[in-house]
DNA sequence: AACTATTTATAAGA
DNA sequence: TTCTTATAAATAGTT
């Protein structure tokens, strides 16, 4: 615009960029001062170099004129969609809350623990509940216990097979090399009570554990501990 | 500043004020532009007149500048605390979501639901809580069940007394007014059989419901469906 | 950063 | 608001 315009597009030299931009930039502060101050004007202006660098000027002061820009502009992302988002994490935080409280408290009451606000129809609803639940796990217990037998048996009668299948190879072997031994082949004690023992169900060996834990592995202290703590904060 | 000079204070004149407001206005906007495009600067100018109306200018978007800034003021309002409330939030609605899932799941054990995954060991102490709880619930309604009856029983006795006392008052009454019937003060069968009741317990009755019904009256529905969305979203 | 030739911006008036 | 115009300001290119 002096000594010779210049077209407005992207200055090329770095150099010259440089300068213009210190120049303009100067520049346009001061008219955005002039004019806020001639026409009482509130003004913001935010300048990004082309290296980062931050340039500011407002009126008033930067927050004001933002919060001003954004409040006229109600369908803004800035504002609303952050307060929206808030609202709505707000309202979820409590739902959740709430929600844990409802279940812990549900969760104490299945392991028996504050039962006297509870009248006589929900102690007998809770009593069947747990009963079942009871019933359940003993059955699955039961259940575990069978596939374990199961899965030994399995393994004492391939044992066996096993067995035959040796005694019969070392009596060809025996016959071969003319042996001297007569009890060699004998069935001994320990083999006789192996066999007898395959062909029946093994015992069902009950450690019951010596006294109650109120401590599930399930549900670990410091869990319950967070707990308490987000749903009184 | 052209034929003749004027200082840069507030313009009385309002119709001046206006004109003057409108071409450096136009002017202020117009050189924002032009440094943007020459020096590759990320500007936005934000200018509310005296009378409220807003006009702005943004090289990129108004939100990209605004966002910008803030960020790099690391110290400011309007998006750092929203920002970092909206962190928190989504934290906390993380950690409770876990932590509802945890106890949902630990209640479904209880509940005896979902076994499968347990081992032997869990299974075991899954089963002495529940004892636990069992024996706890039913000894609160031995509790509720001996209260009522000590309030029956208290209730008999009272009622008793209150029949000695009128039985007294009648023999009084009848001696003085010449009674005829001879049987009017004897003791009734009802009457016998009601004192021997009130001194001895009054018998357990057991009313167990017909069959268990798996959902807790403390443990609604729709609740739970609630959590799975939670959850799941 | 300073100089200066010019272009721009704009105050005042219409 | 827009146009005109005289003139102040801004600034591109150079030193």
């Amino acid at each position: 615009m002096v000594k010779g315009k210049i077209a407005i597009r992207k200055i090329n030299c770095s150099k010259s960029r440089q300068v213009t931009f210190f120049k303009r930039r100067t520049g346009l502060l001061k008219k955005a001062k002039e004019l806020s101050i001639l026409c009482d004007a509130e003004i913001g202006v935010i300048i990004f170099s082309c290296t980062g660098k931050l340039y500011d000027y407002a009126s008033t002061s930067m927050n004001s004129v933002i919060e001003r820009y954004n409040k006229m502009k109600q369908d803004n992302q800035q504002q609303s969609i952050t307060a929206a988002a808030i609202q709505f994490l707000q309202t979820e935080t409590e739902s959740l809350n709430q929600q844990l409280r409802c279940l812990q408290e549900c969760n104490r009451r299945l392991m028996g623990e504050e039962l006297s606000k509870l009248g006589l129809e929900d102690l007998k609803n809770l009593e069947n509940v747990l009963e079942m639940g009871l019933k359940n796990v003993r059955s699955r217990k039961d259940q575990i216990h069978m596939e374990e037998m199961r899965e030994l048996k399995r393994k004492v009668d391939d044992v066996e097979q096993e067995n035959v299948q040796l005694r019969k190879k070392l009596r060809v072997v025996g016959r071969d090399h003319r042996e001297s031994d007569g009890e060699f082949f004998a069935e001994t004690s320990c083999n006789k009570e192996r066999s007898k023992m395959s062909s029946q169900a093994i015992p069902y060996e009950d450690d019951m554990p010596e006294r109650i834990v109120l401590q599930l592995s399930l549900q670990p202290k410091p869990y319950l501990l967070d707990v308490q703590k987000a749903a009184s904060g």
